[in-house]
DNA sequence: TTGACAGTTGAGTAATTGTTCAACTATAAT
DNA sequence: ATTATAGTTGAACAATTACTCAACTGTCAA
């Protein structure tokens, strides 16, 4: 244990275990990305519709009678999932159909759900 | 497509894909957890403190060095965590040692990197 | 018992965010 | 061209939330 002077309120520190820690740490900005994503899929609404989409690609109003929440609800969801490259939509006429980008995504709320139905059992 | 009336402003949709996926789509209540799990994960705080102690376990002090912050800012976060049951912690003397409490969030937030780290590339 | 430090907690504040509302664009049909 | 419907978008509002601050508890040492 070592003195430190950081902006922090702290005195005494395990300097040895913040070194090592600090060296495996991932990057500032991935941490940072990873966090971005995550608040994406932790909005019921936003993994409400990443699970229908998961079952089969659906339009705009699909989701809403789904959902039953409004078009323009769902759009706004919709256009947060595409910035964040967690959808792919194609237009056929007036309507436009939405589906999963990623396999990833899958697999991440699968284990999630792992961890959710193993902490029910507790 | 069939008329609908339901709540929301639409007024044709695709009934026979919406049976199918209202009956493949998980409850309610565990989507609704799953995204608060997210929504926990889904903090650049939390998940710097959750990458720390999956690296090592660590003291209050230790991660407020870490993350240049203040006791009480970490343990706000720490208090969250635990509520979640993402981390565990043991009192030592004066100091109170945390660590990850599920082996699924490691695989969660690999996951979740590898799909950060192929975005970058597209 | 007193002082010092690790950590917690509750109230308050500033910033973020999900939904609504209204106006808009895009496509198709008459 | 006009009308109708699918979908998008920006502003505004309400609710949530991360951090600060101050007061508090718990543990150890003198």
């Amino acid at each position: 244990m070592e003195k430190t002077s950081f902006e922090c309120d702290c005195e005494v520190v395990h300097s040895d275990i913040l070194e090592q820690v600090k060296k495996q740490i991932p990057e500032e900005n991935d941490i940072y990305d990873l966090a971005d994503f995550f608040k994406v899929l932790g909005d019921s609404t936003r993994a409400k519709i990443m699970w229908a989409l998961d079952l089969h690609e659906m339009c705009v109003c699909d989701l809403a009678v789904l959902l039953n929440m409004t078009k323009s609800a769902i759009s706004h969801q919709l256009s947060t999932l595409k910035e964040n490259n967690l959808v792919k939509f194609r237009r056929e006429g007036k309507m436009v159909f939405y589906s999963l980008s990623d396999y990833h995504v899958r697999e991440i709320f699968e284990k999630g759900m792992e961890h959710i139905k193993e902490e029910a059992t507790l």
